[in-house]
DNA sequence: TCTCGACTAGAACGATCGTTACAGTCAAAC
DNA sequence: GTTTGACTGTAACGATCGTTCTAGTCGAGA
């Protein structure tokens, strides 16, 4: 026990949910798993959350949130038109090294997981999908002017290629080698 | 009815499952879908393939089978040593016309959906990444000498994000981005 | 002290799903 | 004509899982 008192219930489910639901996968985990990991009951879960993919959803909310504050923070850091655009890998290392079990992308592997998904789901992952757009667009301007959305399309492809990468164990370092793609693209406009 | 006969209960088994699986996704694919798909009693689903898991080995099995065949294809009509590296997506293009509501890929979904995964379905996945390894690292020779294994990995990358870009949605073309993407990467060796 | 809200433990339900068992059909081979 | 083997249709089993129900505990605030 350390001198940190317990979290309500609510943070603790959310936090289960994502060590659980987002590196031993959604579907192969039984909401009974993260009752257990949570040290929550049952209704307690249904009452905050209402179902298995409320609580997935939530989770999926908390995580975009979070991302984007990582980002933000290595954006800020960056020093050249070039390294703003390209910041969004290294929010990605940073953001890994908090959860170094995860799979890959939590939202892609929801899209996977979850075709039938409801709006609520599908509606995060629409926010993510956009969020990256929006972005990358802005910081490819600088560099790219007019074509600066062929330029955004080719850095989040990187990125959906670099995220994949974990999935398939291969490139061995794909955040490496997503920016060293990203860099190259940027550099033929 | 048209003129053909029905085919042996096995291939029609592996049609309907391909179908089913790389498409609606595997694990929201009850075995029930495929019989009544495939118009095959369970009996002989489990004389054939023993599992459901045995199913979808075999699925990828052959899966991988024709994607090499048409990547052969297209290496083969390929008119320069840049044209031959950027063959996958000419391949890839071509592949997903015979199965356009497929999802995305069906070795990268299978490692999502089933990431407790059997060797067997472990195996295939492993083949095909070695295949996209092994091949691209041989095309990228000429291109890049000594640093090959570089210029294949950021091709791979590519490749992998624009299999993602069919699963988010974006960017809208996937196949003109990656190429796009992987013909830069190339032009900085 | 009483109340209220958050939370718990545990059992149970209902649905889904992978898998097996059983009895039987049918066509081709010998 | 008989045998063989592939295949069928149906029912059922066993396990898993999401969800709900019931009864009850506990601590804080009025």
């Amino acid at each position: 026990m350390t001198s940190v008192q317990k979290l309500p219930a609510r943070g603790r489910l959310l936090a289960a949910a994502e060590d659980a639901f987002f590196s031993r996968g959604i579907r192969a985990t039984p909401v009974d798993d993260v009752l257990r990991a949570a040290d929550v009951s049952a209704a307690t879960l249904y009452a905050h959350f209402g179902s298995k993919d409320g609580l997935v959803a939530e989770a999926l909310r908390v995580r975009l949130a979070e991302w984007q504050a990582v980002w933000d923070q290595c954006v800020v850091r960056a020093g050249s038109d070039l390294d703003r655009l390209l910041a969004v890998f290294d929010a990605l290392a940073a953001y890994r090294e908090r959860q170094p079990a995860a799979r890959w992308c939590a939202f892609l592997a929801a899209a996977t997981e979850l075709p039938d998904a409801g709006d609520e789901i599908a509606g995060v992952l629409a926010a993510d999908t956009e969020l990256l757009n929006e972005r990358l667009r802005h910081f490819a301007r600088p560099l790219a002017g007019d074509r600066a959305a062929d330029l955004a399309d080719d850095v989040v492809l990187a990125y959906n290629g670099t995220l994949a990468a974990y999935l398939r164990g291969y490139p061995a370092s794909p955040i490496e080698t997503g920016r060293r793609v990203a860099a190259a693209a940027a550099a033929a406009y």
